[in-house]
Parts: C-alpha cells; sequence; structure tokens
DNA sequence: GCGTAAGGATTGCTCACCAATCCTGCAATA
DNA sequence: TATTGCAGGATTGGTGAGCAATCCTTACGC
C-alpha cells in the first residue's frame, strides 16, 4: 500500500497531488439537504430561539423550511443521535433538557478529558497553543465590548482549542458533542454573563502556564476550573 | 421543582413510586424498526460477515430485510454518524475501510482516554474493578478454549471496562464507537488470535495493579500496552 | 490510446397514503 | 369529587411509487 504511493510519487508526482486532494473531497461535496437541515435546526437550538423541551413537530418543521417530512424525519434523528434532541416515540422529538445527572455526567467526561490533553496531548505545538491564545483573546474582546453570547461562544472554542492539543479528530468531536449539551445547560438557567466572566481570567492563566511549557500545572488549573463551573452549574439547578 | 417533587412525596408516597418508574420507561419503549435494521446491519459488520469496503444498496438492503428504502435509508445515516459505515454522495454506503491515519487518531483518542480513566477515574470502585477483572477472566476462559473471536470480544470488554472506571455514561457510548472501530481495523487483516493472545497477561497484570490500588501504575502499563498495540498494527497495515 | 456520448443503475428527495399511538375533551360512573 | 371509559383529531412510524440528478459502464469515434 504505502509501497505503492511510492511508487507513484516516483512516477507521477501529479497523482500525489490528487490523491491528497481526496481527502478534501467531503468540502467540496454538495452538502445533502437533511444535512442543512439539521445544521439549520442546531443553530436554532444553540442560539437559544428553540428553548430546551420545545417541541419539533415534523410536518410544520418541513413547510416551514420547504422540504419533505421524510428529509425532516433524517435530520432529527441525526440531532437525536447528538444528544441535541430527544425523541419520545410515538409522540415526537423535542429539544433536549439536560437534567443533573447529564451535567454530572458530561463533567465527568470532560474532568477526564481536557486536564489529560492539557497534560498528555500528543500534538501540544506551538501552533495548538497559539489557538488556545487565540480563544482567550476572543474572550477579553467580547467581554470588552460588552457581547456576552460571543464570551460564550470564545469559552467554548477556548476548551475545544484545550482538546484539540491531543491532536485527535475524534475526540475534538466527542469535545463538540459535549459543548454542545453544555449549551442546552446554559439555555436552561439565567445569567449566561455572570456565569462565563469569572472564567476569563482563569482561561488566562492557563494559556499562560501552556504557553510557559507547565503542562502539569496547567491540567490542575483546569480541573479546578472545571470543579468549580459544575459546582456552580449544580448550585444553579436546585436554586431553579 | 425540587421542592415539588418533596413535596409530593410528602403527600403522596405512592406518586414518588410512580415517579421513579419513568425512569425505565425507555425499557419499556419498543425499538423502532429502523433501529432493528441498524443493530442488524451493525452486527454484521462487527461480526465479520460484511467486510470492510463492501457495498449496500439501499433497494437490496431492503427487500432483504423486509423494509421499505426509507427506512433503511435512516438505519444507514444512524450507522456512518457511528462511522461504521462511510457514505459517498450519490454513490452509496459502504463498510468503513479505517486506513493508516485512522488507526493513528483512534489510539491518539485512546491513549488519552484509557490511562486518564484508569489513573483518575471516578467511579472506580470495586465494583467497576471487579467488572475488569470478569472481562481478563473472560478472555482467559476463551483462549483456553480456543474460541478466538470470543476472546477478541473479551478484550473489548476488558477495555470498556477500563473507561467505565471513569463512570460516564457519554464516555463509555464514545469508547464503544472507538472499539467499534477498531474492529473493523481487525477484520482488514489477517490473525486477530496473533494479535490478541500477547494482551492476555497484560491484562492481568494491569487487573492486578488496579485490585491493589496501584493506579498510577496501571495507567502507566495501559500506555505502554497501547503504543505496543498501536505499533504493531501500524506494522501490519505496512505489509498489507 | 484518449475523449466522448448513450444507457443503465443508484441515490437524493418528494409526495401520498395508512395503521398505530397519543392527546384532548366530555360524558358516565362510583 | 375524582376516576374511568370513550369518541375525535392530530401526530408519528412506516410504506410504496415516482422523478431528477449523479455516477458508472460501455461502446463508439478519432
Amino acid at each position: 500500500m504505502i509501497a505503492y504511493c511510492v511508487l507513484m510519487t516516483v512516477v507521477d508526482p501529479a497523482s500525489a497531488a490528487l490523491a491528497s486532494l481526496s481527502q478534501v473531497r467531503h468540502a467540496i461535496a454538495r452538502t445533502t439537504t437533511a444535512e442543512r437541515v439539521a445544521d439549520a435546526v442546531r443553530e436554532e437550538v444553540t442560539e437559544g430561539r428553540l428553548r430546551p423541551g420545545a417541541r419539533l413537530p415534523e410536518q410544520a418543521l418541513g413547510t416551514a423550511l420547504g422540504v419533505s417530512r421524510n428529509t425532516v424525519r433524517e435530520s432529527l434523528s441525526q440531532l437525536v443521535a447528538e444528544r441535541v434532541l430527544v425523541r419520545e416515540p410515538n409522540r415526537g422529538v423535542f429539544v433536549a433538557e439536560p437534567d443533573r445527572e447529564a451535567v454530572r455526567d458530561v463533567y465527568r467526561a470532560r474532568r477526564l478529558i481536557e486536564p489529560a490533553a492539557v497534560r498528555h496531548g500528543e500534538a501540544a505545538g506551538p501552533v495548538e497553543v497559539v489557538a488556545v491564545r487565540a480563544a482567550v483573546a476572543e474572550g477579553l474582546a467580547a467581554a470588552a465590548a460588552d457581547r456576552w453570547d460571543d464570551m460564550a461562544s470564545a469559552n467554548q472554542h477556548f476548551h475545544r482549542a484545550l482538546v484539540a492539543l491531543a491532536g485527535s479528530l475524534r475526540l475534538d468531536q466527542q469535545m463538540s458533542l459535549l459543548l454542545a449539551e453544555m449549551r442546552l445547560v446554559f439555555h436552561r438557567m439565567p445569567g449566561v454573563r455572570e456565569f462565563h466572566e469569572p472564567y476569563l481570567t482563569r482561561n488566562d492563566t492557563i494559556c499562560r502556564l501552556l504557553e510557559a511549557g507547565e503542562r502539569e500545572a496547567a491540567a490542575v488549573e483546569v480541573t479546578e476550573y472545571l470543579n468549580a463551573a459544575e459546582r456552580q452549574l449544580l448550585a444553579a439547578y436546585d436554586a431553579l
């Protein structure tokens, strides 16, 4: 296999270039209708225009988006798999309402993944650390401009950048799912600003440690960050 | 919300009992046809009866399983999301053929998750360690009886049990996806027996360390295990 | 050998339809 | 009063036919 590729490179350099193009094929490939519908619904949910618990009737969605009910069904199934929506058999699909246990479970996973990525991530090169710094800057800028929604997004970018230190596409995708679920948690409670603001300086601290190469210290800081965030969220649930 | 539940308990104990029943609701819920089709296809793939690269025409599947093409499409979409199948737009869906890079990516993720679960898992109680021991015993028994397929399954149970030490349902599911992908890797190459057998004693070693409470040492052992397995698989790819 | 056109097969998607299930409201009953 | 029973309407789960677009194959012409 490898020998074959090498051979091709020797014989015909252009072929190798073409072969590498096949990796971006999915980018060229026209997005399917079902995907676009799923993207649209997902955005409505993550942006908070569809609140947790809201019902999504297939017929209504179909006519609203100008696509058939079958296509809608396909999209909804995908979002159910992503935990953005929940299907209740013979009743319909609803925007998920993460409960206390969901929060605890998500944080158990995050406490495992994020510090480990910071501590032992195999792709923690300068480029990846720069991405972390960029997310921190994005958050500070958004806060300075009073754009609180953007600050929340920047915070997600920060955590995504931390996991990216592991250099695993599959882990990145898993993290995206967890963060999408966190968005739903935030939409269930008030005070997004109050929640995220204190973490701006924490993010900066973690990033500085990373830039200084002190990964163990950074990992410890991440763990404390996550513990504090979980405590705060659970307390908010109690007060609900 | 919480106050309301407590109130109900005080006023009417039977209501609390009924409320607890809602937690097993999903167990009652009749499985949908699309799900069953997905399960069937997934099993065909993981059992190796559908080889990597095999094509799955929607029409043929539908008539073979006695369901409509729409239902088949829904099932296939789900399996594509699980990475068991790959969809090539306007061409069809195929059993995935994990390449070298897929193997490297999966192992990057596993090297992050598994040692971290062993090292810092928050649910590493006696019960969970017993589950690890059970998987080790299962593998030894299968090997003693020359049931090599069962030994491979037992090995997967072992790694699932390691991740279960973290106590996160979401992490468990992510691990299931990674292991399903590994099954496809094994089906692409010969010598399942030769590959798995040497790891029986390693599994036992890791389990002993866990039982002795030496989690750090166990985690190091898991890391070396994964490194060795990845090297062996990549070498097998080169020889392909 | 290489480009190209015709033909067939499959996918992506729509539409119309039906049975089963669920929800609602209302009457009947204890 | 509170529960039970029961039409009715709405929604879901699933089917089948059908059509345009795309892809693959093959044959043809140069």
